[in-house]
DNA sequence: ATTAAGGCATGAA
DNA sequence: GTTCATGCCTTAA
């Protein structure tokens, strides 16, 4: 794509704020809005700058699943996060992605 | 129908 | 050339 790397950086991390609490989105939904694939969205959220800005912990699979790597407070800590807003878990680290996924 | 596991393609740093 | 916090496909149970 064009030569703006860092608007893509930029993008990803606003699409991330986007999403209300109770609800969760995938990394290949993001890659779409902002152009790029679903590895990329991954490695920038690995670089978050600021967990409080952007709520990392509401990007899943697209199964559902959550990811192993999450490297604010491991995936324990994530589940916890997604329980207090109210995401419904189908198992222990598997959300109701069809219920809980912010798609307008 | 649903789930899990393995393999491959993809794009930016 | 390598590294990834993935997605999709196929196979098996």
């Amino acid at each position: 794509m064009e030569g703006n790397r860092n608007t893509v950086k930029k993008k990803i991390l606003i699409e991330i704020s986007l999403v209300p609490e109770g609800r969760v989105t995938t990394y290949g939904l993001i890659g779409q809005k902002v152009g790029c694939n679903p590895r990329l969205v991954g490695r920038i959220l690995h670089g978050n700058p600021n967990p409080k800005l952007y709520p990392c912990h509401r990007v899943v699979y697209s199964t559902g699943k959550l990811s192993k790597a999450y490297a604010f407070g491991g995936i324990e800590e994530q589940r916890r996060n997604l329980l207090r807003e109210g995401v419904e878990f189908k198992d222990e680290f598997r959300v109701d992605i069809k219920k809980c996924l912010y798609n307008p």
